[in-house]
DNA sequence: CTACTTATTTTACAAAGAAAATAAACTTGT
DNA sequence: ACAAGTTTATTTTCTTTGTAAAATAAGTAG
C-alpha cells in the first residue's frame, strides 16, 4: 500500500526555501515584498529565508528598484556564474560534453565518438573522456553537478538505465558507478526529456506550465511537461511515440510492426522516401546520392515538389500523433525538435491540417504549435536537470551547507 | 507567471489530518500505532489529530486488535452509514439518482428520462428531479453533498460545463446553480473519469495508484488515474481517445473525419457492422431485426463467427488506442468498462494482441488488462467524488467543523 | 509478583510562519 | 527645510504544529 505526501516541519522550511529560491530565479530581480507577494508567504518569512540564501551565496543584494512612494526596495538576484558543472550527452555513437555555469552559458565543450556499444566499456569511455575534459577545460571554481542525458528509458531517482535503443544497457546502474567516480550529485536523464525541460526553463514554453516536445531525428520521442515537471510514471519518464501505430498497412517498422510513426516521421524515412520517389523517375533538384535530410529541407524551401511533398506527408502523419498528445495531456504549446525544422513552414503547415481536424476543439484552440529554440546543443538538457534539482531544494540543500 | 506549492502552517494541519483519515478510511480497523508507521508522523502527533476526528463523529474505536506481546492496540474505523449523499448521473435522455451512505451501499435508486436538451430546461428538471427523489428517500439523516457526472468536458474547480455530446451545454455554470438550490457541496465531473475513480476506491484498481478506465458505450473515453488521482489539466480532466484517427482509410465519423476510433468501437458501430455482414447474406445467428449489442455478445460467446470476428476487430482496434495509453500513462491496469465486456474473452484476446505489439515490452509487461468491475451502475461515481473530497481534506475540513 | 513489551498520552520544547511593532528610506505638502 | 505620510525592510512577539522524551496504561512471560 501507499501513503500520499505527509508534510513534517522539516519539509516546510526545505520547500519554501526552495520556492523563493526558484522565484528569485525565474523572476530575475525581485523584492523581499515582491517575494511575499508571490509566494504568499508573510514577509517576515521572506527576510528569513533569503537572510540564509544570502549567507551561504546563493543569492545576492543588487541594485534598489525605484521608489513606488517609499522606502526603495532592494532587488534580489540568484548566483550563476560561480556555479559549474558537467554536462554529458550520450547519442548514437557520440558523447558531448560540455562545461556551463548556471546561467546557462557554456564555458566549453568537446565531441568524442563512441565505437563500443557494451555497457560497462561505455561507461568507462564516459568516465575517462569526462576526465580529459575536466583536466583540459576546467579551472578552479567548484563543480556542483555532473549530469548525463541519452536516449532511451532511464529510472530517475535510482540513476538506472532501463533500456537504451543505440547501446546494450539493460537496467544498468550508471549513475551510482558516475556518484562513486566523481562524488558529486549525478543526474540522469532522458535526453528528449531533459529538452523539454530545457525549453520550459530557458526556450520556447518559458510561458507555459504545461508543454510537449516533439523530437524528429533518428527516431520520434516526446517529452511531456506538466505543471512545470517532467510528467513521469513510478519514477521513470514517459514519452516513447514512436511506435504508435499510425497506419496498420503501412510500412516495416524495425521493431517488427506495421506502419509505426517512425516509419514515415524519422530523418532516416524521410530520406528514404525522397530517395525512392527519385529512383522511381520522378523530377527532383536532388540527386539519389545528395539525399540526405538537410539538403531535402533546403530543396523544398526552394519550392522542389518531391521533397515539399514528403515533408508535408510527414508533417501530416506527425500531426496524427500531435493531435493525441493534445487530446490527452491538453499542453499550451507544443515544440517540434529535428533537422525537419529547418523547413519550418512546409512542416508546420501539415502539422496544423491533422491537428485542426482531429483535436478536440476546446483544446485545439489552446495550443500553440512551433519550433523548438534548442535545436543544436544536445547537452543544453543537462542545465535543466541541474536546475530542476536546484528549484525543488534537492541540490539546493547541499549548496546551503557548504 | 506562476508559483508551485507553498506550504504554510495551516495548510499542514489539514494536509496531516486528510492524510490520517485517508489511511483509516482505505486501511479499514487501524491502530495509532500502525498509523504512525505508515503516516511517517510521530506518535504524538496521531493521537492528537484522531481526537479531533473523534470528537466530531467522522471516525471511532472499534475492538481491540490481538496483543504482540504488549499493551493491545485499538483499532480505528471510519464512520460510513451515518453520512449520506445524492449521486446523479446525466446520460444520453436518461437521469439516474441514487441515495448513498459513505460505505458506498446504495439506499435507493430511480431512474428517469430527459427529453429536453437545453442547458436550462435540463438543470430546472434535475433540480425537480432530485428534489422528488429526497422528499420520497430521504430520512432524516444529515445530507453532506450532491454529486453530477455526466459525458462531456467538465472544469471541476469552477462547476463549469465546457462541453456535452448530448446536451446543448457549453461553458454552462451548472456547479453554481446547484448549490444555490441546495445549499450544499457539489461535486460535478465527467461520468467516466469518475468511474475510473471508483474503480480505483473500490473497485478493480483498488490495489493500484496508476490505472486506466476505457469507457466504450455510446462513444469511447477514457479516465486515468495518476498516483490515485484523475489526471487533470488546469482543472478540466481529459481522456477524449474516441476521435483517436485510427485508419486514415477509414468511415466517416459523425465528427467529420475518417476512421476515428469511434467508427471501430463503440456499441452502434459494432451493430452497424453486423448488420451490415448480414444484409450481404453471411451466415449469422442472428436476424438484421434482433441486432444489438447485448444479443451479439451473447451469440460471439455462442459461437457465432460473425459476432465473434466483429467483436475481435473491435478489441485489436480498441488495443491500438490502449496501446497509447500505456507508451505515454504506463498504468499498472487498464480497465475496460461496457457492454462489450459480456463477451470479455474474445474482446480481450483481440485487445491483448494489439498491446503485445505496440506497447513497450517494458511498460506491457507491467500492465494488466481486465473487464472494470463497476459495469451496471451509472451512479457509482458520484461516490468517488465525494470520497476525493473527504481523502484531500477539502469535505472533511467542512465536517469537521459542524 | 516481577521484568519486559507494546500502545497511548502527557509534557516540554523547537521551529516555522503570522501579526504587530519598529526602523529606514523616500515623497509630498507646506 | 521640515513635518507628515507612504512604502519597504526587519525585528520582536506570539501562536500553531509537530516531535522527542517521559509518563502512563495495559498487556505478556516466566
Amino acid at each position: 500500500m501507499y501513503h500520499k505526501q505527509i508534510v513534517n516541519v522539516d519539509r516546510v522550511k526545505q520547500v519554501n526555501t526552495a520556492a523563493i529560491y526558484r522565484l528569485i530565479d525565474l523572476q530575475g530581480p525581485i523584492s523581499r515584498i515582491q517575494l511575499s507577494e508571490q509566494s504568499q508567504l508573510a514577509p517576515a518569512s521572506v527576510t528569513k529565508i533569503t537572510r540564509q540564501l544570502l549567507a551561504s551565496g546563493l543569492i545576492q543584494e543588487v541594485a534598489q528598484q525605484a521608489s513606488t512612494g517609499g522606502r526603495r526596495a532592494i532587488s534580489l538576484m540568484t548566483l550563476q556564474r560561480p556555479y559549474q558543472f558537467i554536462s554529458a550527452r550520450l547519442g548514437r555513437g557520440v558523447l558531448d560534453i560540455s562545461l556551463y555555469d548556471l546561467s546557462g552559458s557554456q564555458q566549453a565543450h568537446q565531441q568524442l565518438s563512441v565505437q563500443s556499444k557494451d555497457p560497462n566499456e561505455v561507461t568507462e569511455q564516459i568516465i575517462e573522456d569526462i576526465d580529459a575534459f575536466i583536466e583540459q577545460y576546467h579551472d578552479n571554481q567548484p563543480l556542483i553537478a555532473v549530469t548525463l542525458t541519452l536516449s532511451g528509458l532511464v529510472a530517475t531517482a535510482s540513476g538506472t538505465v532501463v533500456y537504451t535503443p543505440h547501446y546494450e544497457f539493460r537496467d544498468f546502474a550508471l549513475g551510482s558507478k558516475l556518484e562513486e567516480h566523481y562524488k558529486l550529485p549525478i543526474f540522469l536523464g532522458n535526453d528528449t526529456r531533459a529538452m523539454a525541460l530545457s525549453e520550459h526553463y530557458f526556450g520556447a514554453s518559458q510561458d507555459c506550465l504545461d508543454s510537449a516536445l516533439i523530437s524528429v531525428r533518428n527516431g520520434t520521442s516526446a517529452g511531456i511537461i506538466i505543471g512545470g515537471e517532467v510528467f513521469m510514471r513510478q519514477h521513470r519518464d514517459v514519452g516513447e511515440i514512436g511506435h504508435i501505430q499510425i497506419d496498420p498497412l503501412g510500412e516495416l517498422c524495425q521493431c517488427g510492426n506495421l506502419g509505426c510513426l517512425e516509419t514515415v516521421v524519422s530523418n532516416k524515412a524521410i530520406e528514404n522516401r525522397v530517395r525512392k520517389i527519385i529512383e522511381q523517375g520522378s523530377p527532383c533538384s536532388l540527386s539519389a546520392a545528395q539525399v540526405n535530410i538537410n539538403a531535402i529541407c533546403h530543396a523544398a524551401n526552394m519550392g522542389d515538389q518531391v521533397c515539399k511533398q514528403v515533408l508535408q506527408h510527414c508533417g501530416q502523419t506527425l500531426g496524427r500523433a500531435i493531435a493525441i498528445v493534445i487530446n490527452l495531456f491538453n499542453p499550451e504549446k507544443v515544440l517540434i525538435s529535428g533537422e525537419i525544422m529547418q523547413a519550418n513552414d512546409i512542416v508546420i503547415s501539415g502539422v496544423q491540417q491533422s491537428v485542426s481536424h482531429q483535436a478536440l476543439a476546446a483544446f485545439e484552440r489552446d495550443t500553440t504549435i512551433q519550433a523548438a529554440q534548442f535545436q543544436q546543443n544536445p547537452t543544453m538538457g543537462g542545465l535543466a536537470l541541474v536546475k530542476r534539482a536546484l528549484h525543488d531544494g534537492s541540490l539546493l540543500l547541499q549548496l546551503l551547507d557548504s
